[in-house]
DNA sequence: GAGTGGTCTAGACCACGCG
DNA sequence: GCGTGGTCTAGACCACTCG
């Protein structure tokens, strides 16, 4: 986590002190002014920080009077926005275990064509993985890559974090995700490999995801036990 | 709608022209500078109006290169964020009705005086309507509202719109909500409203409404018939 | 090297809340 | 009237892409 930029390094600061309580609750920060004092900047570059915090839940901006701290603590988590599996169940630190089902290089299926742009020709990685926690298979990822984007993988990458190989190993960056969020009946494939307690529908988050240069690369399914999906949201309402 | 901002109008205008296709899809922008040039304005400015663009799907912005415009068609679009019933089925454009089941001014529920921090000498209005679309009853709306920021209410306002009412005519801020999806059992209640389909269970979407003052004034429940539910997302990584 | 977006600055004026 | 956040400006330097 490298850190030239000083809006990113006093969003953060603020935020830990926020998260950490040493500002309270329904208090103000201090001033723009006085905080671009404190941190040797310019305002503007306090502003970008605050508009951050903003964005994100940690502070509201009321004209006339400050920025006042909110309730981050009953936020209970950002599930919200682009987080992986891996990076998820460390935040909420359950005891989790990834088995890999199927994986395999191929053609893909004609779904799968539309899904990510591809022609007939294109190769995919099919990946399909359940999440066990606290003893019960609860979600089912099946992930579909373009080769041209990830030319190598192997089932070992795909048991840890897809998304860290690509990100620290690969060098390419995700840019931005577009995500939908149904219920559909269970498949046969549910069954096989969730244990689903005669459920009889599935919630099932679709994903396409993008990089940097706004290429799609990748189409994920992420398949949740009804009764353990919840999915959490920070929202501002107009612009 | 009045618009002394620059750089909102200038968003705006560049929304629109990617939305009704004058600006091509994977083309870029007009850079900064001939932006500022064309406009006759900051870069600044023009940054502001990018970003954005940029947080909302429209463009993605890559350095050294310039701002490419997305494929915002289908993205089938913002559910995301705060979205009153009344404008959702409007962007739709689907013939709706809505329906007031019940309506009364009275003492919270523990459960309510717990979601809205009430005392139990705080008075709520309890309002819970049913949608129909296409002819079915699909969505149930409970909705609680704190007395002490909406002290007058109607039957007939709430067969419009709850939110037209409080922005338009009470001219409260709403300004942002704290969001949660899960799937829940159905209940006797939403039997006796919806046309469920021997569904078993049924989408919540909660929501906490805070003011722009930070206070919290409505809660509610949006239950939603599980094959009709759908939500859609558009995120960024990181920051 | 020329052009792009990313960051930062030091000022300015405004609209709003509050006493 | 004073302090607050909101908008805007005209400049600067940097990191990056691409020919």
């Amino acid at each position: 986590m490298k850190t030239n930029n000083k809006y990113l390094a006093i969003y953060q600061e603020l935020a830990d002190g926020i998260k950490q309580g040493f500002l309270r609750v329904n208090e103000t920060l201090p001033s723009e002014n006085e905080l671009s004092g404190q941190y040797a900047t310019s305002r503007e570059t306090i502003r970008k920080a605050l508009n951050l915090l903003a964005q994100n839940g940690y502070i509201q901006k009321v004209k006339g009077k400050g920025s006042i701290v909110l309730d981050v603590t009953k936020m209970s988590f950002p599930v919200s926005g682009l987080v992986s599996f891996k990076e998820l169940s460390q935040n909420l630190g359950r005891s989790s275990l990834t088995t890999v089902e199927r994986f395999g290089l191929g053609k893909p299926s004609p779904f799968i064509m539309q899904q990510l742009n591809l022609s007939a020709r294109d190769e995919v990685w099919e990946v399909v993985r359940s999440r066990k926690i606290e003893g019960e298979n609860i979600i089912l990822d099946k992930d579909y890559l373009n080769r041209k984007h990830i030319p190598f993988l192997t089932k070992e990458i795909c048991e840890d974090s897809i998304y860290r190989y690509i990100e620290e190993d690969l060098k390419l960056k995700i840019s931005f995700a577009k995500k939908e969020i149904v219920v559909e009946e269970c498949t046969d494939e549910d069954h096989q490999y969730l244990d689903l307690n005669s459920f009889q529908h599935i919630v099932v988050v679709r994903n396409h995801v993008y990089l940097e240069d706004t290429s799609l690369f990748q189409y994920t399914e992420s398949r949740h036990r009804l009764d353990k999906f919840r999915f959490v949201d920070f929202a501002r309402r107009g612009h």
